[in-house]
DNA sequence: TAAAAATACTCCATAGGTATTTTAT
DNA sequence: ATAAAATACCTATGGAGTATTTTTA
């Protein structure tokens, strides 16, 4: 499993249709249609049922979104938090935790 | 980023040394010292320390470490979730995601 | 039957291997 | 001085593109 294909996923998921979500993620069609059958291979269920309408989610497919989202964020997460802490805060300044969140 | 990176990173981050996490990867010593590099790279900031005794993490390190195990955990958990998702629970079966919908 | 997905094939980018050099105490 | 990381150079695996075929309601 890698992170294109989890963002290949998200994007069908949210298309209903590999074309137009190929458009989106700027690459042809069959490389997204390879990827997704591949993810599919790999976690050993389908997530998407083909229509001649293009992809609707099964219900393992439901369950995986979230936990893809989740994953792709808490990606940008660590990297944002690494940056953070890389960074010298200035005295009095409060804690990377809590300024990795807007306030209120 | 990829998961490969990210797990080269946390086996670097245990080992405190390339050499040994190469070994446990199953890879050679250049292919995680580039990777190691390329993230940090990518992330904009350094994340261990270089000393003739290997690799020590610092601050930035130390916070991604957390996340990184996180994704890895969380890539683990999407696709058994799927996986669960996939099989049809018997009748009766008591875990709550297992029978939010029939399949199909 | 007509869209959309899947395959065949070719090419290329990049990850990895071996050999060697550089670094840091 | 020396153990470990980084670089140079080459190879090869796998991801992507184009053209085409197959699928499915």
């Amino acid at each position: 499993m890698s992170l294109s294909q989890i963002r290949y996923f998200v994007t069908v998921a949210e298309e209903g249709n590999v074309g137009r979500a190929a458009q989106r993620l700027y690459v042809a069609q069959p490389a997204v249609s390879r990827q997704i059958r591949a993810l599919e291979d790999e976690i050993g269920t389908r997530l998407f049922s083909r229509t001649p309408r293009g992809m609707t989610l099964l219900p393992p497919g439901r369950v995986f979104l979230d936990h893809a989202r989740a994953i792709l964020a808490a990606v940008d997460d660590a990297a944002d938090a690494a940056r953070a802490e890389g960074v010298t805060p200035p005295v009095g300044a409060s804690s990377p935790a809590a300024s990795r969140r807007p306030p209120g």
